[in-house]
DNA sequence: CCACAGTACCTGATACCTTCGGTTCCGTGA
DNA sequence: TCACGGAACCGAAGGTATCAGGTACTGTGG
């Protein structure tokens, strides 16, 4: 591959931001020389032209690379090294490790993009029904057609390369909760299940009521997420045995549940008792206390 | 550390079973020597007393491999490598890879006797309680107490090393679903939510019927462990933010969204609607087609 | 005003280091 | 003779250093 001229501006520079959720403190290990540190243009001296010369090339090269990082993990497998990557991009690791920063940095792009992805197609689906039960529908049903089209990039990006790597989860999984979450946050505070609003505590709620509730949110959007991903990757590695769903009644059956679960709970609750916080705890609170685990031994 | 002479008799081997769910195909990769393929007393040959010699030295050899690889996963966090294992127990490598296949064979290891913990610890609580309901609640109960009292030894358990270990999850949260699928496909079956034997489809059910509900608990429990470890694995990353809650609240919590989802809905619909298959598609079923990925650009 | 030197940045390659999973080999002891 | 146990060893993969180019921008002298 012949070497590209930052003359000769290629590609525009990739639609949208690429720094979707960037409030996660780890994503600036996307890419070591971004830009975004070195950039003079707002800068108290004037542009050198020969440092700002190379940006919009920069984020071609970038998104290419993404772009073929996805393309052969999708058709080698999730297992991929940086030489083969490199390689299929007629190249050498070099390159590679000058727009990301390692591996990780390398997976969390790919993620970035398939949420973006994702997150185009949600829209794209929410435009037409705009319902919350459909958004839920339509969460289950993007999410399951990934993880069924592309399962090699969907292990890729799902999977979280060591501890060390900020949340626990992988990041993409924690872009995915926080898209699942936003509306469910937002539903949670303005509208009623059946779509209509009811303007629940207009005002002068305590601060911490607040955080809790927006809590409330984070967890069920992780939990349900957590719930589409494991019956998405049950339904994966069994799909071919004898009655198992096809992928659109598992996704019907997911998104019901779903519904019926947490949101229909907050629901019913909601008409029962409002001043009482939404923890349910009807049964009682003692836990087990089984002491599970001694590893201390 | 002194090494274990076989004539010792040091430990018992280990209580039960450690072939739990031994249909898994990848649980043969515990052990390259366990036993199972060259134990030599169902041979056609008498037992030779130079080989039987070891059996047992090398069945609590093994177990004190797997505390002591656990419990230096726990200190050292779930990136340890295999030589600071072997060396944590006081010998070297070649050791380590006489009694487990590879890494993944000590990880399955390590997992058995966490479910084995969790296994135990879910039967007493059970055996206290023995409603539906706080089942549900005590499962939840003790993954959340396990995930919080050994955040390492949870990661080393759950992350699965490659593709090509079976399943795409880990056998550790297989092992889970499992637990949690066995209990609710019998529920499924037999017994109604208050917990009264309602004896449905006695018989006369094709054969197809029953393996698409057995499909269909399986698929549940997957997504309920997937729930309980999304919002635990959140829980662990946000717990000391603002507004979120402790630990006995989320169980409380969690359980409640589980419980008020597929459980209820599985009532609600039986009691109304017993022939219908249990999708619940009150909704339209056409999926969104918005075919979301095209990796082959 | 313009040519030329210098500069800043990029590309691509090769060799190298380190870590770690996994294997081989050999001595030892019951 | 058999298994044990240690230590050296191997190969793969992530990641780094350094090299030789190459091209466009910048400044300065004629």
């Amino acid at each position: 591959m012949s070497p590209i001229t930052p003359g000769s501006r290629t590609s525009p520079p990739q639609p949208g931001n690429l720094t979707l959720l960037s409030t996660d403190p780890a994503a600036s290990r996307g890419g070591r020389a971004t830009g975004a540190t070195r950039r003079p243009a707002e800068d108290a001296f004037a542009a050198d032209g020969r440092s700002t010369r190379w940006a919009d090339h920069r984020e071609a090269r970038r998104a290419e690379l993404v772009r073929i990082a996805r393309r052969t993990v999708h058709h080698q497998g999730p297992d991929v090294s940086m030489e083969e990557i490199a390689s299929a991009a007629g190249t050498s690791k070099s390159i590679v490790y000058r727009y990301f920063a390692d591996k990780t940095g390398l997976q969390i792009a790919v993620a970035e993009a398939v949420v973006l992805q994702i997150q185009g197609a949600l829209e794209g689906v929410l435009r037409v029904a705009p319902t919350p039960r459909e958004g839920l529908r339509a969460m289950v049903a993007v999410y399951l057609e990934m993880i069924e089209s592309s399962p090699h990039v969907y292990a890729f990006v799902t999977r979280n390369g060591s501890v060390e790597s900020g949340g626990p989860l992988g990041h993409f999984l924690d872009s995915v909760t926080a898209l699942v979450a936003a509306p469910f946050a937002r539903g949670l505070t303005e509208t009623s299940d059946d779509g209509r609003r009811t303007a629940r505590r207009p005002e002068a709620e305590p601060a911490d009521a607040t955080s809790a509730r927006i809590a409330l949110a984070e967890s069920w959007a992780a939990g349900a997420v957590g719930f589409v991903r494991g019956a998405g990757e049950w339904w994966l590695a069994h799909r071919d045995e004898p009655g198992s769903p096809d992928r659109e009644e598992l996704t019907v059956q997911v998104a019901a549940w779903l519904w019926a679960g947490p949101v229909g709970l907050l629901a019913r609750e909601r008409r029962t008792d409002d001043a009482h916080p939404p923890t349910e705890a009807g049964t009682q609170t003692s836990t087990a206390h089984t002491s599970t685990t001694q590893e201390d031994r």
